[in-house]
DNA sequence: TTGAAAGCGCTAACAT
DNA sequence: ATGTTAGCGCTTTCAA
């Protein structure tokens, strides 16, 4: 240690000691307290903004777990994934637009990684929480959401406790994925699931089957495969798919990582979409306009699922007696060339 | 207020009684203070497994702004720019192995909210700072890196003071992609420029420059255009590019999102690449295979950019003393079909 | 309208 | 080896 961290705050205690007055009365007027003569809060109003003085958050947070405009937690899976991506930039809009800011927690899919960030995020104090959690059972969130603390899920909700969360129409965008790759006249329509145990791979492999048995197609399992949920899988799932003795005509990709993995399967295979293989993806992009073919994907509102989240969790937590809600939000089918 | 948030975590104080000592023996526990009486250890280190007792990170950090392990500062310009993902990821693996928590600030190039939240990271009373700043004389980051919080600036540097850098070889990376496109036979070779304030974007000019004359070409200056770096000036600028009487037969795109809004435009005007346009960018995406054509791109290593910056980081905050130093990596140039 | 003081959970200096 | 205590910066009762 050659050097001393010198950088220090400004505190109340420097205020009160510039204007005469005690650091309650800076605080009644840093507050907006009704009960500080007007001259007063002027003065200490004018000392503030000389000295620069910001209050110490910390110092906020350890003393008032429920003040406002302090730390939001955002647990997501995988940042990676341009979905999350989105989700995130419409959690910190409406974050900053209210004075919160954001402590991040990429877990990656990992459970254990998720449990070491919860607890911190915990001992963090934060004032609330958006959360995709590992699955809808996951403990720990559970927990959490008992304990007290605001929570609202996105993308995936909790089974075992009444949450506020945000989601979309899986099922249904799934069905008008595959309805629309049945009209087009494919016979032998594949699916590349994410993570099985989650409910909105689930519910896409149900609304691929509904879209199906709609069409009078039959299911054939070896075209439906299993995966994690990233590139990786899709690449390799895909590889799988188009080496099969029968292989499918149509894949639809259970979200943008598998579906960008699979393009680049069908490309290092030098097949001709939508010829030799059409695909449709869960999830667009805005480039998916610039990709080989240009994509056809169901589009979920992804910055809107952020938003909506996060005015959900401030909500909660200026009213957290207020009862639980559910949006689900609408998905639209972009439809360009790649099938 | 209907409901009673009764989320608490358990304190040193309830470990303390329920072990019969003192808070501060508890305290030496947990920070493995020699001087504890190993029984008095075991007994206590078993209660706060039992309590499931974690150390509340805001005390500690209101407390002590040197303690380890706390929290990290990121501020980066915009989140939608894959560049900073990868960079944030390598951040983030760094900073779960070292168990800092990371608070995440996107300012989305708007000065202003950067400086809002330089105030909100500085009373969140960070332990450092990764931060790539809106231009070279960022008087904000400037200032706090005088004050002594440790920081570490990524892709671009500050000029006013010393500071620990990472940065890439963005001229000569520059200099490659052009080079090889001067060397395909490409005559009219355009540049579209990010931020130009931004040293990155001049320096890319600066190598897009050396490569020309390298190769005898003229720099024509209406092939050069200068952007927000983002999608929407690629766009434009690209059109704006293929709308001249006398268009470039190559289009060097300064970042990744200004390859994607170039690529749209092409695409729109229905334009073959390379045939009538060729196109190659800086900065490499993992999709970029599945781009239509595959695209030609200089690879920044923007993981390792973002690993390197934490480590660097936390050693400084580990030894503030050490002398600054700058980072510079290295570029690939990915060859693929674009160009 | 204002001030004094307690206390949030923790660390570290000092005392025993 | 262990305990006592001050204090980090703030909010909030209680008293004046």
């Amino acid at each position: 240690m050659t050097t001393e961290n010198v950088y220090k705050n400004i505190s109340l205690k420097k205020v009160a000691e510039k204007a005469g007055v005690s650091i309650a009365t800076v605080s009644r007027v840093i507050n907006n307290s009704p009960n500080v003569n007007p001259e007063t809060r002027i003065k200490i109003e004018k000392i503030i903004k000389d000295l620069k003085y910001t209050p110490n958050r910390v110092a906020k947070r350890l003393r008032n777990r429920s003040s406002s405009g302090s730390l939001l937690g955002v647990l997501i899976p995988d940042i990676q994934n341009p979905f999350y991506v989105e989700v995130l930039r419409g959690i910190e809009d409406v974050a900053y637009k209210n004075k919160y800011a954001l402590i991040m927690c990429n877990f990656a899919q990992d459970e254990n990684k998720e449990k070491l960030y919860l607890d911190i995020l915990q001992s963090e104090s934060i004032d609330g929480l958006i959360a995709a959690p590992t699955h809808e059972h996951d403990q720990k969130v559970t927990n959490l959401v008992k304990a007290g603390l605001p929570i609202v899920c996105v993308d995936r909700g909790l089974v075992d406790v009444d949450v506020d969360v945000v989601l979309v129409e899986n099922r249904k965008g799934a069905f008008t994925a595959v309805d629309y790759l049945a009209k087009k006249g494919y016979k032998r329509i594949a699916y590349i699931s994410g993570i099985p145990k989650l409910p909105s791979s689930r519910d896409r492999e149900l609304g691929f089957r509904d879209a199906l048995e709609a069409n009078k197609l039959s299911v054939f399992t070896e075209l439906i495969k299993y995966g994690d949920s990233r590139h990786d899988s899709g690449v390799r799932l895909c590889a799988e798919l188009l080496e099969l003795p029968n292989p499918p005509d149509a894949i639809f990709a259970g979200n943008n990582l598998i579906t960008l993995g699979a393009l680049e399967t069908i490309h290092k295979k030098g097949l001709k979409i939508p010829g030799e293989v059409a695909i449709i993806g869960f999830d667009d992009m805005y480039w998916s306009i610039s990709l080989n073919p240009p994509l056809t994907a169901v589009r979920q509102p992804a910055y809107e699922i952020g938003k909506c989240a996060a005015e959900q969790l401030i909500s909660r937590i200026n009213n957290p007696g207020r009862p639980t809600s559910s949006m689900i939000l609408k998905t639209e089918l972009m439809i360009r060339n790649s099938c």
